[in-house]
Order: structure tokens, then C-alpha cells, then sequence
RNA sequence: GCUGGGGUAGCCUAGUCUGGUAAGGCGCAGGUCUGGAAAGCCUGUGCUCUCGUAGCUCGGGAGUUCGAAUCUCUCCCCCAGCGCCA
């Protein structure tokens, strides 16, 4: 949620702001008009609640005294009618108010570049050395603005669907049989890759001052309306029948929501987290993306970094949190470029995000592996999380990214580390300690 | 799931039976004092706004009443015991 009292005191950034998301006008235009209201019927109604007060102060008094005070109750009655009117009104003019408040995206931060589409998000750096196919040379300098760093193959490498089935690591079509489509089984050796990663990613992220948590796994429908954007929530969520319970989409919502309604000390903060869960997407709007293998499913399991610190010191948080993917990757040896998004792209929560994008060489395409988001004060005030400062409470800000995305990062791992006979996968070379196997083959 | 006990401000606690508009302590901030500090003393310390002799606030919501922290209903959560259980 955005800040209202900053919203009328300056609201010139705010249209600013929506102007270079692509976010209509007409919304914060009737939010003025819905607040003037609101705030009109508030005054008369706070009016007449001091009215009743007074009298009810007075038929006290009366009644100590051992007088009968029927004229005052009967004055009282008269007045409640009034309010009980006034406040049916108001509970229309609120609701629109609170409706069209909730649709406001956060301000952008200044350094994000204006733009539409994905095109127009800014090539921030290349990492690493990719194995290039020669006619997806192109595409691979135009995502890297010719700074990436490619050894052309002569041959593709087989895709993850065909890897895994072949390796005997993957049964998509038996969890097709009893779940549907984009579920998966993860067999064998490839499992015991996923868990060397979660252990290898828990370990780093502990080591730099974030605490381990594993979050529910379902939340009720308030606490997950405040953690999120309501619209986004709609389409992506599981809903659980007869009971006010969502399936997680991230861990993100049930760790941001953690601190709702808290009122923080300055020295307990910085705040982190390394959350680990299962994910569950319905991907509604996905039809005909990515339809095989592990790449895009319903569930797949994610460890997420999450920050909770003073407003001043996100952008710096935002640093260390896409730096701490940065590394992970890396010594993982998996080639990367990072964007940051253009104004366009953001989400409505987003100040501010960096995507990082692996090189998969069988699909030619740098794909987003990793989302680090800013989201300054604006969902630390739907979920009323604040910290004690000698002028009052302030909301803090909060801050996610992806640390490892297990089911992608398995998909790039194939990709990137299969033996040319396309007959065994390398483990990379940090997670053999974790593994105790540096080879999976048929 | 059952029975009982609970949920009051950043924290701790009184008030609930018997309805009259949240008392006190700790912590924190400012003042006083001091060479400086501690202690003591004074003031402030839930939220909102149009800053008032204002409105709201006792886990959430609804009801009864002129008036609800207090009575009624309902939901949520915590604790203890019992039951069930990987």
C-alpha cells in the first residue's frame, strides 16, 4: 500500500510514477475524489460521535446523582440513528476508497529506467563463459550487448526433457497420470543433486547472518491479500476447498507476513531470512509456455532470501541480496547476465528489480532464474510492520530475491554440465561435498 | 477433537464477577541536577486527522444498552490436561 497522507501532501511523483509504469491516471484521480469524501463524512460522523459522548458523559452524571435522565437516552437514540446512516454511506465510500488505494502501484525508484516490454529493461552485467550454438550467437550478444563471453559449439546439447527421461532422473508422464500436467517425480540421483543444493544454499545464506526458516505452507486469505498484490494473487494462487487457506506461491508472503502487525526495535534490525519451501503456482496465464519437463510447473521448491530493514538502507540491501545470488550462481560456473527492470515491468509492489538470467544453451535464451525486488515501505504498510524511532513508529522496508530456484537451477545444471555423448551429468564442483557422487548417468 | 485457563499499549500487569468511557510498573525520549555520568525528581510515550475540551483503540467481527475491556453470540490465536498421531 502506498503512503496516503505522502499521496496528498505531494502527489506529483505518484503520477509521476504511474505515468511511467503505464498505470492510468483515472485511478489516482478518483482515489482523490473517493478521499475527499470519505474524509468529509468522517468529520461529520467523529461530530456527532462527540455529541453522543457528551450526553452519554451527562446521563452518567444524572444517574449518580439518582436523577432520570429519559430525555437525554431519547436525544441519544436520535443522534445513533444519524450515525448508523452516515456510516452505511461511509462503508461504500471506504470500500471503493480502500479498493482503488489497493490498485495503486509503489513508487518507482528513480534510477529505473522508463520503457514497456521486457526489451527495454537494462543490461546490467555478464558473468562466466557460455557455450553458445552458432545461430543463437545473435541472440547471445543481443542480450549481452556484445560483453558476454561464448565459445561457439558445433553441436546443441540435449534438452532437460530429453536428458532426464533418457537418464532415467525425471517420470513426468506418470505424474501426468495422477496430477496433471506440469508436475513432476524427481528420481535417483537428481534428487540427491536437489537436496546437496538446498544444503549448499542454506549453508551460504546462514553463513551471511540468514536464518534459516521454513514457512507454512498455506495461508488465510487476509494474510496473504496483504503480503501480495491482490490482482496477481487471483490468477496464480491454490486454493484449499472449505477452508480460508492458500497454498503458498513463494515463501516470500508467509516470511513478510510473519511480522505483520509488530512494532520492531531499530537494533533488531536488519532482519533476514533464508526461507525454504515448495511453491505452488496455478500459471494460469502460461498456456503453450515451456508445456515439458521441470522448467515451468505447478510446484517446485525455492530457497528465498528475505530482508527486513530501515527504509535508508534497502537499495544497499538489494545489492547484498542479488550479490548473494551472484555468488551462488557462480560457483556453480553457470554463465548469467542480470537486468534491471524497466519501469514498465515492475509489479505493483516492486520500487525496484533486478533479474538474473542463465544461459540454457538448448534453448538458446537466457532465462530468469532469479527476481531480487525493492519494495521499499509498500508491503511493510499493508501488513503494519513498523520499528520504534524517537519521532514514532515507522514502517520498514522489505526486500526479497530468489537465492535458488531448485527445479530451474537442475534444469540449467543439465543444460550447461551434460557430457557431449549427452550420456552423463557433471556435478558442479562445490556441491560434491554435499552430493558425495560428481557424476549422474544412466 | 474434548475440557479448563488465557489474549489489555514496545514489554509486564490492574480493571471484567457488580457496565459509566483504560490505572500502574518497566523500557524509551526530553527536562532538572552534574566537571561528566548514575540515582532521584518532573514531563512525555497506542492509532488517525482538519491537532481539538476531537475521533478511534483492550485478539477480530457482530449484538444488547443512552453508554461495553466489562454482558451475549461468533471466529482466530496461545497455554495446560485428555484423546489422536508421522
Amino acid at each position: 500500500m502506498i503512503d496516503v497522507k505522502l499521496l496528498r501532501e505531494n502527489p506529483a511523483p505518484f503520477y509521476e510514477s504511474c505515468r511511467k509504469r503505464g498505470f492510468g491516471k483515472e485511478e489516482l484521480d478518483r482515489f482523490f475524489a473517493l478521499d475527499t469524501t470519505w474524509r468529509e463524512n468522517l468529520k461529520k460522523i467523529n461530530d456527532m460521535k462527540r455529541k453522543k459522548n457528551e450526553i452519554t458523559q451527562e446521563i452518567a452524571k444524572t444517574v449518580k446523582s439518582g436523577g432520570n435522565p429519559l430525555q437525554a437516552k431519547a436525544g441519544v437514540k436520535i443522534i445513533n440513528e444519524g450515525i448508523d446512516a452516515l456510516e452505511r454511506d461511509q462503508a461504500v465510500v471506504e470500500k471503493e476508497r480502500e479498493d482503488v488505494l489497493s490498485l495503486i502501484p509503489n513508487l518507482i525508484h528513480q534510477s529505473v529506467r522508463e520503457g514497456k516490454g521486457d526489451d527495454e529493461n537494462k543490461f546490467i552485467r555478464f558473468w562466466g563463459e557460455a557455450r553458445v550454438f552458432g545461430s543463437d550467437m545473435d541472440e547471445f550478444k543481443l542480450r549481452t550487448e556484445g560483453k558476454g563471453k561464448a565459445t561457439t559449439i558445433a553441436k546443441k546439447p540435449m534438452s532437460h526433457v530429453d536428458l532426464e527421461e533418457k537418464l532415467g532422473l525425471v517420470d513426468l508422464e506418470r505424474a501426468g497420470k495422477i496430477a496433471g500436467a506440469r508436475f513432476f517425480y524427481i528420481k535417483g540421483r537428481l534428487l540427491k543433486l536437489e537436496l546437496a543444493l538446498i544444503n549448499y544454499t542454506i549453508d551460504f545464506l546462514a553463513d551471511r547472518a540468514y536464518v534459516p526458516v521454513e514457512p507454512p505452507y498455506m495461508m488465510k486469505y487476509d494474510s496473504m491479500a496483504r503480503a501480495t498484490d491482490i490482482e496477481t494473487f487471483k490468477e496464480s494462487l491454490y486454493k484449499i476447498d472449505g477452508e480460508d487457506l492458500y497454498l503458498i506461491a513463494t515463501s516470500e508472503h508467509p516470511i513478510a507476513a510473519m511480522l505483520s502487525d509488530e512494532i520492531l526495535m531499530p537494533e533488531d534490525l536488519p532482519i533476514r531470512f533464508a526461507g525454504l519451501s515448495p511453491c505452488f503456482r496455478r500459471e494460469a496465464g502460461a498456456h503453450g509456455k515451456d508445456t515439458k519437463g521441470i522448467f515451468r510447473v505447478h510446484q517446485f521448491n525455492k530457497v528465498e532470501q528475505f530482508v527486513f530493514c530501515k527504509p535508508e538502507d534497502a537499495e544497499d540491501f538489494l545489492e547484498e541480496l542479488i550479490g548473494n545470488a551472484e555468488a551462488i550462481i557462480q560457483s556453480l560456473n553457470l554463465p548469467y547476465r542480470v537486468i534491471d527492470f524497466c519501469s514498465g515491468e515492475l509489479s505493483r509492489l516492486n520500487a525496484r528489480k533486478y533479474d538474473l538470467e542463465v544461459w540454457f544453451p538448448s534453448q538458446g535464451k537466457f532465462r530468469e532464474v532469479v527476481s531480487a525486488s525493492n519494495n521499499t515501505d509498500f508491503q511493510a504498510r499493508s501488513l503494519n510492520i513498523r520499528y520504534r524511532t524517537p519521532e514514532g513508529n515507522r514502517f520498514i522496508a522489505t526486500l526479497n530475491s530468489t537465492a535458488l530456484a531448485l527445479q530451474r537451477i537442475l534444469v540449467a545444471i543439465m543444460e550447461n554440465y551434460q557430457s557431449e555423448d549427452g550420456n552423463e551429468i557433471i556435478v558442479p564442483e562445490a556441491l560434491i561435498p554435499y552430493t558425495g557422487f560428481s557424476r549422474i548417468s544412466a
